[in-house]
DNA sequence: CCTCATTTGTTTAACTTTCAATGAGGCTGG
DNA sequence: CCAGCCTCATTGAAAGTTAAACAAATGAGG
């Protein structure tokens, strides 16, 4: 059987050649920029980051408006602690509410009020601009299909299903 | 002459369309994974997130492992107060100094200390194949070079010259 | 029915980031 | 010289995030 290569076990590390470390360090720069910049626009003109603005999108295209707090943090990547407090603000603001789940006394659902579902129909526009600005409007159309292909390559890398990747024999 | 299309002006918004949209959330979703990823891996063996990781590789890589505050945050693409507080903490650990410059009082040198130039050897292999797994290792040669590229094309369009973006009457 | 492991969501404290304000130093033109 | 403006870097407070611990409810198995 082969070490595992994920623990603390030394093997020779395989460098980054000189290219993949120009790819990287472009991939770095890029996305941060783009993440500060979009930040920066959507605190500007809605009021909140980025990440919250996501989470409005998700209950906006969800059936009845509403998700349960644990689909919601998958859907958007995050970690339910992170969620129980963005939602907490997103309450504050009046664009989500909370509802108690009739079937698991346990569970909650994030519910999109009308007031949230108002800012998102005033801020959409300029967010999309935004992202058109920033991204599409530079990319040809070969690039826009390539850029979805790798990032989707790499999530599905990364995905839940990730639990538990350093265990892979457990699989 | 055009309406500068920036400012609170409604015209009618030019949505993305399905296959954007998909290729927007492919963007998000690998870039939120990967950033959680790496700043994980990095958090357990090194004790720092990703961003502090990478200012100690730029200084790494500058002569003398030293650059002025501000060089440094526009290398890492950071604000100068970020930095500030980054370079506090990192300071704290013993891994970054800071220094006087001599030519200009106002100026600040930040300085990889030996500690920081030995966590970075200890740390750089474990780092490197995280990213690895996460990216190279799934890429085609074809789309690392498409990676590269397309990350070049929408830094280069946020990039400090931006600093004006709104205003290009004025550059 | 009871026990125990698991799932759900929240909470606290520590840490990081942002935003706006500040002070010190440099630089230019009168 | 010095007045006004810009740059360098930091600060403090507020906002956001993380990690670990927790309570309540569920649900599987005995």
């Amino acid at each position: 059987m082969k070490t595992a290569s994920g623990s603390a076990h030394a093997e020779e590390p395989r460098w980054l050649t000189d290219e993949e470390q120009r790819v990287w360090r472009s991939y770095i720069e890029a996305a941060t920029l783009l993440e500060d910049h979009l930040d920066r626009q959507l605190q500007r003109d809605a009021g909140m980051p980025h990440v919250y603005y996501g989470l409005l999108v998700k209950l906006v295209e969800s059936p009845r408006r509403r998700l349960r707090m644990t689909e919601l943090a998958k859907s958007a990547k995050i970690t339910r602690s992170r969620l129980s407090h963005a939602v907490a603000r997103l309450e504050k603001n009046g664009w989500v509410r909370r509802e108690d789940c009739p079937s698991d006394k346990r569970g909650q659902f994030a519910v999109l009020t009308d007031e949230g579902h108002e800012v998102l129909r005033r801020h959409a526009p300029g967010h999309v601009e935004a992202v058109r600005q920033a991204v599409f409007d530079r990319l040809t159309p070969q690039q826009q299909k390539s850029l979805g292909e790798i990032m989707r390559i790499i999530a599905e890398g990364l995905e839940p299903s990730e639990a538990g990747a350093d265990l892979p024999w457990l699989r």
